[in-house]
DNA sequence: AACGCCGCCTGATCGC
DNA sequence: TGCGATCAGGCGGCGT
């Protein structure tokens, strides 16, 4: 589940890998994933543009290029649930529920998304990206306009942490590891935090991020063995899946640890659902 | 108007 | 062993 982290370790290996690239073909396989933006716009504006960088806004990826004569081109990515963006060679048979294949100059490799639950967006619609709230790593993450975000609702504290018009970027299981490391309880209302809490939670936040990027980072973003022996690359690829070994999964605290007993406290840790989405917390160490 | 909840999707896992 | 039911959840949209 591609959240923030995952994105931005991924902008970091795509950004080298496709920068200076030229498209040379656009070919759409589930028009879906592309909504709203029409097939034929969307290869006309990319045919023949090249990548000049990669950017990330919470979740989504923004790709800009640019065309002949210096006009602009962005287009958006969002891996929703299970989508991978990477580079393979053009040889090589396509996955299954490959939605979009660019096809990069010299024609010997294609940019691909796949996505097999099609949640995830390629298009070049950047309204969503408009009612985004701050980047958490960002300066204008404040305390005190995350306070004045707080104060004015009566949802639990980590149903709105996942809210991205409030925060961009955190989703299910950042939001629950960073309300345990806090020590604020995920059914709290965000309303009756108190000064000190939201503090801790605006840190714990950044904190929990931050780590998980270097984590990311750190490991190999070449990935083996992933289809036929050969090398694929993703965020996917990059973090949940290396996270199928211990690596990633031992670095969550409460995530998926339901009746585990609590590293803190020894106490077990419970399983809620909130907002048909569940949720990890330790009712000892959480308050 | 804030907020709850459904629908979109398929793959992994679970229970019988 | 096999197969149907359930769960996973980001987000847009809709209903209250």
């Amino acid at each position: 589940m591609p959240e923030l982290p995952e994105v931005e370790v991924l902008r970091r290996h795509l950004d080298p890998v496709l920068s200076g690239r030229i498209v040379r073909s656009v070919e759409v396989r589930r028009p879906r994933v592309i909504r709203p933006t029409p097939v034929a716009e969307l290869t006309a504006a990319l045919v023949g543009a090249r990548f000049r960088s990669v950017g990330r806004r919470g979740k989504y990826l923004v790709f800009d290029l640019e065309r002949g004569g210096g006009a602009g081109v962005r287009l958006y990515g969002h891996l929703g649930m299970t989508g991978r963006m990477y580079v393979q060679p053009a040889a090589l048979e396509l996955p299954r529920h490959t939605s979009v294949v660019i096809g990069l100059d010299g024609g010997n490799e294609v940019f691909l998304f796949e996505d097999p639950r099609y949640f995830g967006r390629f298009n070049l619609d950047p309204t969503p990206l408009g009612g985004l709230g701050p980047e958490p790593l960002g300066a204008d993450f404040t305390i005190a306009g995350l306070a004045m975000v707080l104060r004015r609702s009566a949802r639990p504290i980590k149903v709105v942490l996942m809210d991205q018009t409030v925060v961009a970027g955190v989703g299910n299981i950042y939001a629950s590891e960073a309300l345990f490391r806090a020590g604020v309880s995920p059914r709290k209302a965000a309303r009756r935090l108190r000064s000190v809490e939201v503090g801790r939670v605006r840190e714990s936040v950044r904190e929990i991020l931050t780590e998980a990027i270097l984590c990311g980072s750190t490991l190999p973003l070449d990935f083996g063995g992933g289809r036929d022996g050969l090398f694929y690359y993703g965020a996917v690829a990059a973090a949940s899946e290396l996270g199928g070994s211990e690596f990633y999964t031992e670095r969550l605290r409460v995530y998926d640890r339901a009746g585990e007993p609590c590293e803190r406290c020894g106490t077990a840790i419970r399983r809620i659902v909130q907002a048909t989405r569940s949720t990890f917390y330790c009712a000892q160490c959480q308050k």
